[in-house]
DNA sequence: ACTTTTTGAAAGTCAAAGAAAGTCAAAGTT
DNA sequence: AACTTTGACTTTCTTTGACTTTCAAAAAGT
């Protein structure tokens, strides 16, 4: 058995049932496991994906820690499946469309839209387009993440 | 728990709802926590500053003290006065610190705070830091501008 | 008595040391 | 070829301590 496997296992877990935060330190865990503490943010950042339902947290400096969440992915289909099927490099259009959808169908209120649209908007980022598209790809991801 | 939250906390506790000064000696408050005093002043700098809608006094010499109040302004008044003493260049835990007193001062829910926290987290952003709290900060103050 | 000086008790500043986590690419496995 | 492991280097946040500034009361001078 890979040894990433283990840690993700670990970490499963850790988590359980409860769709609480579980928390860490990456030292401690790769201590644990006899790693090195990079191999902690290789499985963090392979297995624990927005894709996948899981929201990442961290802080660095003294007390510095990991914060892993799960979120229930049966607990709203539609969401997560928006996250599934969202190409990376969307658009400000693209994004626009999707939360005016969500308004529609009732999913979010329209101060929330407006909030996800600012942190979404092109000028706001203001960064050259391949990688403006990047960010708001991840933020919107994850905005809908922590709608559920 | 890191030394400085549990201090930032205590603090927090001591002033409570009312609008007064609470009131105490640095030196005091360092010998309780058991740290040293210049200790108490980055908890001050980093969690108590105007920008965070704290007013700060103190008096140095024989019988000397600090007092803090927080600032009570509404809502609208107290984002225009953020928006405007924000630098440029916000790390993710100003970003935080800040949001979670703005739930403090109930000009946000707690859902609108995480979908703030989510949109200007290292993580999420991913990009080098030169651009990462340049690109926060922009994010942060648009989501303001929209909130009022 | 009324200034002026001294002195000790605070608080302030700032940079260095410490404690975590993040990044990235090279090396190793399957 | 794709995935995993490793490690050197970077960045971020906290803690500590030496040094500075300020203030008020006591002491000294007039």
């Amino acid at each position: 058995m890979r040894l990433s496997e283990v840690i993700e296992a670990y970490i499963k877990e850790l988590l359980g049932d409860s769709d609480e935060f579980v928390e860490f330190g990456r030292n401690e865990l790769a201590e644990y496991f006899n790693c090195v503490p990079s191999q902690i943010n290789y499985v963090i950042s392979t297995r624990f994906s927005p894709e996948r339902g899981y929201y990442v947290e961290s802080r660095r400096g003294g007390g510095g820690n990991i914060k892993i969440k799960r979120v229930d992915i049966t607990k709203n289909r539609y969401i997560m499946h928006l996250i599934n099927s969202l190409e990376d490099g969307l658009s400000q259009q693209e994004a626009g469309i999707i939360i005016n959808n969500m308004v529609d169908y009732n999913v979010i209120d329209a101060q929330t839209a407006k909030l996800m649209k600012v942190a979404t908007n092109d000028k706001v980022l203001g960064l050259p387009k391949e990688l403006r598209d990047e960010v708001r790809t991840r933020i919107f991801k994850n905005i809908l993440l922590n709608l559920i």
